[in-house]
DNA sequence: TTGTAGGCGTTATCAC
DNA sequence: GTGATAACGCCTACAA
């Protein structure tokens, strides 16, 4: 079914039948109103590719992922595309895997359908190089936005939001010290893309603060059993620490449980915190007090920054965020 | 930049680009040297809109969503577009609202980017005359698949996958039998939109067991502190329940906390098992038993069936998975 | 092996 | 108010 279709049974010519769709003026009432019946009746649904070839427009944005395993980040697309849509947009979403030129690729499978914008996710899009090059090649165009980057590339139409992860760890340290916690153990997994900044801002709270010490245990999985067996670590080679700093909920309520274990009171003896402030943090007892790394604020201020953008409003090229404490009864 | 802007280029006509891209034969090696040269300088990427419009192929599949909030449904639109990009298709989303036609709106926007199929996912797409109404006008020649349902519409281009909650709850009250537990509570949020399903299969079971006893606490929040409360009431109501069946991860847990407060030992008194078997399960202590509705499963199985019906391949109407009970510690 | 011409479904620009 | 006609970017007979 085409609008010629429609037109033929309409008595009238193409032209008339897409004036109508489009709710442009200059047509008759009750060609219109004839019009609008067969279009009613016969479902019709105008073809968007056909559309957006001959308005180059094509309402469309691309999204590029590059990790399907992450919860957090999944939750990130899907609100993203829900921002999207709602504003009257479609969302073509991509999956780059992680060979040598995964973004080069992704990038121009968006660019193959004529995007008129996009939004990187994922921590692979810290390669700064790759991006520009990518977006260089097959994006200069069009608005795009790395989210959860704090770092953006040259380019004049890459922009990025995201969070200050150091100076959040810098804040722990503090938040710990005003606890008045003087001993404090920072627990993290070596793996972790940040692990290099989240150390640099626990190590410069410390210092920044009289009295208070830190160590960092950076062989610590993320799991709540990698979690036990660190602070199991650090209890005995530091039978004095008052405060735990652990770079993943999972890791504290692991923590948490070894120090029950062993009989020592939380938040009494010892104080601990995780980082993320997921939703487990609800669930294990004492709740934990955990530190949002503003991940959902960081991916829907990315979407409202990027429809800024396609409807022409001025914004800054970079937006960063303030990690939070939320409180519980852990600390 | 267009077929022809290369053509000029090299020399020759857009026909011979085209064969090029496309990979077809009869283009002289030198000729096409110098094509493919070009195409790679000039990073070129064919417009997939105009292809779409000539060869009537879109290579796109449509995702209908309803719920934003629920993360395992969004873990399930992620691990399906995942899959399906994995095979070469584009996927293009829609979340639906709930308005009167939503259903048929949403169809409606994957028929106008000429979709060669849909998945539907979540509830709403349970509404069956809705669904196939919106089918019928909108989708008729594509093939569509409706996630974790059991119900198909008469439609024949319709296709089904779930997993059978009635069935998964009998089979709860068996497992609860078999490990002794004769005095059962059913702690279920009667706003959940299966919960007579839910209760017919506990009831049923139940009802099959001889010496089993069995009761429904059905206003219970889908909460931790809802299914503290629940448990509360359950053990004032009958102190002498031994079983605890609980249709959610969190209700379990908050119930198994109102138990630890009261010197109840789980499961040695009383055990407790929940339904989702999320991530909560591994996190809470003891490790909770619970029954995997088979979410991710039957997400899975719903893009393979979708891309076998686009292969051509011979599918199965309905594909009925069975709930299965992952044993943790609390039974 | 290559080029020409026509058409996919739509919108936009003119005439009438 | 309405209808030809020419694009949009691409593919594909068919002809050369």
């Amino acid at each position: 079914m085409t609008i010629y279709d429609i037109a033929k049974m309409a008595g009238v010519s193409a032209s008339s039948v897409s004036r109508v769709i489009n709710g442009k003026p200059g047509v008759k009432r009750e060609t219109r109103e004839k019009i609008e019946m067969l279009l009613k009746k016969y479902h019709y649904a105008p073809d968007e590719n056909a559309r957006s070839l001959v308005t180059q427009t094509s309402r469309t944005i691309g999204i590029l992922t590059d990790d399907i395993t992450a919860t957090r980040q999944n939750e990130g697309t899907t609100r993203i595309e829900y921002e999207l849509l709602r504003n009257g947009y479609f969302c073509f979403v991509k999956y780059i895997g992680d060979g040598e030129d995964a973004i080069e690729q992704g990038a121009s499978d968006l660019a193959k359908r004529r995007v008129e914008g996009a939004l990187f996710l994922g921590v692979s899009f810290r390669k700064k190089e790759e991006v520009t090059r990518a977006v260089r090649r097959y994006l200069r165009n069009v608005p795009v936005v790395l989210v959860h980057q704090t770092e953006r590339s040259e380019l004049d139409n890459v922009y990025c939001v995201g969070a200050d992860e150091k100076k959040g760890f810098i804040r722990c340290v503090e938040y710990m010290a005003a606890k008045g916690r003087k001993n404090l153990a920072l627990l993290l997994d070596e793996n972790r893309q940040s692990a290099s900044i989240i150390k640099d801002g626990f190590e410069t709270g410390v210092r920044q603060i009289p009295h208070v010490r830190g160590w960092i245990y950076s062989g610590t999985p993320a799991s709540t059993d990698g979690g036990a067996r660190a602070a199991s670590r650090v209890l005995n080679e530091h039978p004095d620490i008052d405060g735990l700093i652990c770079a993943q909920d999972l890791i504290a309520i692991g923590a948490m449980n070894e120090l029950q274990d062993r009989g020592i009171r939380v938040p009494d003896d010892i104080s601990v915190m995780g980082e993320d402030n997921s939703a487990f943090c609800e669930v294990c007892r004492p709740k934990l007090t955990s530190m949002d790394t503003m991940l959902s604020m960081s991916t829907l201020m990315s979407a409202r920054m990027l429809l800024d953008l396609l409807a022409g409003r001025e914004q800054s090229h970079k937006i960063t965020l303030e990690m939070e404490i939320v409180e519980r009864a852990t600390t």
